[in-house]
DNA sequence: TATAAATAGGACTAAAATAGTCCCCAATCA
DNA sequence: TGATTGGGGACTATTTTAGTCCTATTTATA
């Protein structure tokens, strides 16, 4: 299914509260009561955050986090490379010494181009785009090709 | 990461297989051993992609599988839906019922943006691309905005 | 200067998802 | 009829992800 890890979905919770209150310094405690995520979880994403540079934080009384850009210089890209890493859809596509597939995968170049297509999609989303009000939502059925052909675990 | 599942990625090195040998019948076993993945995977991935109808198979003694459509009619969005489920990047946006997050949460219009884009990016390359000579290698690094910012587990 | 409030970093546990294996049944061919 | 091959599902093991907690450090302020 592609997806995301629930801490990034946090993340962009917690961020587009940030950046609706922005230019206030915000502590952990007060994200985690606003967004209803324990506050440890919380305070684990923001050390991500700030370690991705997407935060600023203060240390001490009075301290918090605040965005290190305006909401429309933070894409939804920097927002999951801050919590999950690299954005490519393959191991061998990030770590670049090929895969150990010996026989029949020549086909890193074409994963290269799709990486490169997702990314494109992701940077082309600000934090600025998620806080504003929805236009037009596109009907979630016509994204599925074929429905509930899930491999049985 | 937005990473695939391992079996996805054991689907396309299947398949790009098969794609090679179009036309033939390729058992189980033939496709483990060309592919040096075990058996029972190989199984498991063929099974799940009979059900998504991208293979056809045939049971008894020189029975197999075989591509249901041309490789150049078989999209990458495909086989990842036949393993993975509907492709979408966030929960919510498959169940449709909203998610439980109350507050702050009227994303979900632009995720639903980030996941048509997804979609496209996957459905625009096929079977009979993968199996092509890349013409074109995207120096991987420039996919990445952040490196080796990983939230420590 | 002592204290309280706040983040930093990392270790740790628990839970969930994924990967991989195995078994028995059904179908087909020689 | 027996060998070969896929179908379906249960099961186990492994890995990843989520979540918690502890201790150190920093800073404001009474």
């Amino acid at each position: 299914m592609l997806r995301l890890s629930k801490l990034t979905d946090y993340a962009t919770v917690i961020l587009s509260f940030m950046a609706k209150n922005n230019e206030r310094v915000c502590a952990a405690m007060e994200l985690a009561t606003a967004t209803g995520i324990a506050l440890p979880t919380v305070s684990k994403i923001l050390k991500a955050l700030v370690n991705a540079k997407v935060l600023i934080s203060t240390r001490g009384a009075k301290g918090g986090y605040i965005l290190a850009n305006a909401p429309d210089k933070i894409t939804v890209a920097t927002i999951i490379s801050a919590l999950e890493g690299p954005i490519a859809v393959t191991e061998c596509s990030i770590s670049q010494q090929g895969c150990e597939q010996a026989s029949g995968c020549n086909i890193s170049g074409h994963w290269n181009v799709i990486n490169r297509a997702i990314y494109n999609a992701l940077e082309s989303v600000t934090l600025a785009d998620m806080i504003k009000p929805q236009e037009t939502l596109i009907p979630v059925a016509s994204l599925y090709r074929i429905e509930n052909h899930n491999v049985s675990q």
